[in-house]
DNA sequence: ACCTGAACACCGTTCAAGT
DNA sequence: ACCTGAACACCGTTCAAGT
């Protein structure tokens, strides 16, 4: 509140400056939005990213922002997009499509742990970003030699599996920032499955649960997928072995 | 509005036959909310679940209601965990895993089907409907002769899978109630991929998109699933054939 | 065309006051 | 113990008015 006139004596100067340099122009854009939205998701919790302060990081008013984005929702997809499409960008053109599918699964995995609100918004709504991730994973699953339904289908439970593991995950991560946090999180939640239902065999479970690793359990099930990809596609098609 | 008065005088009407009929007593409860709650998520847009349409329905207070529940995110836990409770438990216990897994899965599918809402609300924080999943799935998974680590990271694929084709079906499902709305979002969604991304490869994806079945789509990815553990299984302790 | 910022129509949650 | 309902501290979104 008190710095209101402050960012507005900022904001001046940016304009001044802004006379000779045009590339740190403080005009508004969709891209400038976006980014400044990711910044807020990134560094506080998701429930900050509010109108009210995408205004105050901007120095602007709420019609200006709604000038160049449609809502909120709108905004969210977009911060998702840009977030998967860099990520995806940097996946090395791997020839081998079964290394191929491991690398853009791994990567998706990765930007969830790093941006948890990722992980939720994927599962929402018609997402651009889902797009991209269904193009990388059926080219290389064509490569392989699934093609028509059989590559639907396929591509289908992989995305699904990704995006789902990915949500669980990020529902998670959000509350536990690092890994000791983690570790402390999953121990919690055993003990809530052992308190909740006392049965021999959940108290396994939350056994597993305390003990297990989430990159490698993320990973083992993507080779369960490939295993039963191949198993099923051998089954049709011989290979020539 | 006008309605306030008139609500007051039914609840007068229900207190008076409650004396005589213990039963039909308009006491609040948790599962009186929960209850209400689920007729509202069902009935109309997951945003109409709100404190004020709840105290409406249970003409009562906003503070009544927190005394039974902690918040919103516990109340739609609940619901939650009501809807998927009831599920599992309508499940024939079949003696062979692999059907069984099936019939798991399928009925979650058909839960988040007939509950969209539920769809989004299981890939969040902790939820105790995810226990009984978990429950329900590794058990099976023991049957099949699948135990330890192998036994988490099978049933944690498979329900990352399960929950994630969930949310997915979930997000388009609840903008189209019926089957024809539902063919009409994926064509418009199919048509959306093309504009997009006007790639050849799209316009194959895009094809398989329109034409694809939810459920017979789904349960492909379960038996890819099945597939792949069986044949890691396998591998590891050869099958008495 | 682009921006401002007050105003509108909501939320979830709290809390003094009642029974 | 359980309930009431006004009040609080917010939201996303709109829109007349400015440049």
């Amino acid at each position: 509140m008190m710095l209101e006139r402050h960012s507005i004596s900022v904001k001046m100067v940016l304009m001044a400056t802004s006379n000779r340099n045009p590339r740190r122009s403080d005009a508004l854009s969709r891209d400038r939005i976006v980014e400044a939205a990711i910044e807020i998701l990134d560094t506080e919790d998701e429930s900050d990213l509010t109108f009210r302060a995408l205004t105050t990081r901007l120095s602007t008013g709420a019609g200006a922002i709604y000038h160049h984005v449609a809502n909120k929702n709108e905004l969210l997809a977009a911060a998702t997009d840009e977030v998967i499409g860099r990520v995806l960008a940097e996946i090395a053109v791997d020839t081998e499509p079964r290394r191929a599918i491991r690398a853009i699964s791994l990567s998706i995995f990765d930007a969830i742990d790093a941006h948890p609100w990722v992980g939720a918004q994927l599962s929402h709504d018609p997402q651009p970003a889902v797009l991209r991730i269904w193009k990388a994973v059926g080219l290389q699953l064509r490569d392989l030699g699934v093609t028509g339904s059989a590559q639907s289908d396929a591509g289908s439970a992989l995305i699904s599996y990704v995006l789902g593991s990915a949500a669980q995950y990020a529902a998670g991560a959000r509350r536990s920032p690092n890994d000791t946090d983690r570790k402390a999180y999953l121990k919690a939640l055993a003990a809530q499955w052992t308190q909740r239902d006392p049965d021999p065999f959940v108290d396994e479970m939350a056994t597993q649960l305390r003990e297990h690793n989430d990159r490698e359990q993320f990973l083992a099930g993507v080779e369960i997928f490939l295993t039963g990809i191949t198993a099923q596609t051998s089954w049709l098609v011989p290979r020539s072995q």
